[in-house]
DNA sequence: GTAAAAGTATGACTTTTGTCATTATTGCGA
DNA sequence: TCGCAATAATGACAAAAGTCATACTTTTAC
C-alpha cells in the first residue's frame, strides 16, 4: 500500500480550500478516507460522461477540468470548470439521473472518488453538510441564470471580456501576471457561446485595444477596469 | 377571522399538488398553517423584486407568476414561471443574497408567504424537506443548463418550438386544446430570448406551416409531432 | 528531428436575427 | 360604446455573428 498516494493532499481540499466537506465529523472524515478511491487522470480523459449513471461524487485535489454538454452539431458548450478543491456530479446524483454533462480533463488532474452511498450517508446525518450542499446548488443556479441572460441579451464581446475577467477570476496569475491556464481559442468560444473564429478575432481586437496581452497560448490582462467597462458590469 | 380565506386551499398545494412541503409532519404542517400569509395579487403586480432581501419563501395558491432578470436596456429574461402549487424565492433565500430577480404576476394570483424562521428550522430538523430542497435546486439547476445550451447553440426557430411544448406542457390546455395560458407574444420573447418580431414572424411561420393555430391570444398546438421535429427533440 | 496534426489567424461572404417604421387589431376603461 | 392604449402584424433595412476557405504557427507523436 501507498497511502502517500491514495490520500495524496485531501487535508488540503478538505480545510485550505474550504469545499463543502469542511462540515464533515472527525469520523466522516476517517470514513470518508477509507471510502473514497484517488485517481490520477491524464490531459484528454473522461472522468464520466453525459448520459452515464452517477455512482459517486468526484473531490479535485489537482489539475484543470471542464464541464461541457454536447449540441446536435459536437459543439461543446462548457457549462462548468472545476479546479483543485472543487466536487463534480453532484447535481446529478442528488437529481437520480444521468449526468447531463460530460467532465473532461484540461490539464493533468488527481480526483477522488466518493461512492454514492457514503456520500448519501453523510448528507442524511450531517445537516450541515446538506445545507452546504443546497448552498452550492443554489450558487450554481444563481451562476447559471446569470448567464443565460447575458447569452440572450448581450454581445458576443461583452460576453468575451466578461469571460476572461471570470478565467482570471477563477484561474488566478502566474509569474508574468497572466491567466494561469493553458486554454485553447476553442474552449474559450465553448465557454462565450460563440464560433472559434469569432472568439480569436475579439481577442485581437481586445489586444488592438491593450486591454490583453496574447502570450503564447496564455492571456494577460493588462487593463481590468477596460475590459470591466467593455463587459457592462458596474457593480 | 375567516380562515377560509386565510388558508384556502393550502392543503392541495401540499397533497394534491405535491410539492416539498409535502415532506413536513402534522405539527409542522400546522405549525405552518399559523405561520403563513396568503396575499391576493393582480396582474401586474410584483411579488418580490430583483435586489431586495428574500424574508421567506412564496407558495403559488392559485394564479400564474414569471420570474424575469432584467438586462441593461430594459429587457427582460423570463427565467421561470410558476402557477399552484410551485413555490419560490428559496433559492436566494437559501444562498442568503438579494433576490436575482423579480416575481411579476401574469394572472390574479393567490400567494402564501411562509417567514424565513419558519422555513429554515423546518429545514434543519427535517432531512426530508433538505432532501426535497436539494432535489428541487438540482433540478432548477439541470433546467437552467440545458436552456444555456440551446441558447449558444440553437436557432431561435427550434428554441421557439421548444418553448410552446414547454408551455403546452407545464400550463396544460384549455377547452380548446389551446395552451392554457393568455401569454403575449413579448412574454414569449422573453422566454425565448428573441425580439417579439422575431416571435410573432416565427408564430407565423408556425401557424401556415400547420404547426399551430392561433386563436386571438391563445396558441393550439396541431401538430405536436412537427413540432417535436421543429424542435430537434428526438428522445 | 521531422512530419503530421492541431491550433491560430485572417479575409470574403452568407445567414440569421435585430431594429425601426408603419399599419392593423384587440382589449379595456371612461 | 367610443376611443385610446397596448398588442400584434408586416416590410425594409442594418448589424451581428456564423461559415468556409486558406495560410501560417505551434505541438505532438513517431
Amino acid at each position: 500500500m501507498k497511502p502517500q498516494f491514495e490520500h495524496p493532499v485531501c487535508d488540503e481540499c478538505r480545510s485550505k480550500l474550504g469545499n463543502v466537506f469542511c462540515t464533515l465529523t472527525e469520523s466522516q472524515t476517517s470514513e470518508m478516507d477509507s471510502e473514497k478511491n484517488c485517481s490520477i487522470f491524464k490531459k484528454g480523459q473522461i472522468i464520466f460522461n453525459e448520459g452515464n449513471k452517477p455512482a459517486g461524487v468526484y473531490c479535485v485535489n489537482k489539475g484543470k477540468i471542464k464541464i461541457y454538454q454536447t449540441g446536435e452539431e459536437g459543439k461543446e458548450q462548457i457549462l462548468r470548470l472545476a479546479k483543485e478543491g472543487d466536487i463534480l456530479g453532484y447535481r446529478s446524483l442528488i437529481s437520480g439521473e444521468a449526468y447531463s454533462g460530460t467532465a473532461s480533463v484540461m490539464e493533468d488532474a488527481t480526483v477522488c472518488f466518493i461512492p454514492k452511498r457514503t456520500f448519501f450517508d453523510f448528507l442524511h446525518t450531517n445537516s450541515d453538510l446538506s445545507s452546504a450542499m443546497m448552498q452550492l446548488l443554489s450558487h450554481d443556479l444563481k451562476e447559471a441564470e446569470a448567464r443565460l441572460t447575458g447569452l440572450a441579451q448581450k454581445p458576443v464581446r461583452e460576453r468575451m471580456a466578461e469571460a476572461l475577467l471570470m478565467l482570471f477570476e477563477f484561474y488566478g496569475s502566474d509569474k508574468d501576471g497572466a491567466i494561469n491556464a493553458a486554454i485553447s481559442r476553442e474552449d474559450i468560444a465553448n465557454i462565450v457561446g460563440t464560433a472559434t473564429e469569432t472568439t480569436i478575432r475579439i481577442l485581437s481586437d481586445f489586444k488592438n485595444e491593450k486591454l490583453i496581452e496574447l502570450l503564447g497560448k496564455k492571456i494577460k490582462i493588462v487593463n481590468h477596469q477596460g475590459l470591466i467597462k467593455t463587459a457592462h458590469i458596474y457593480d
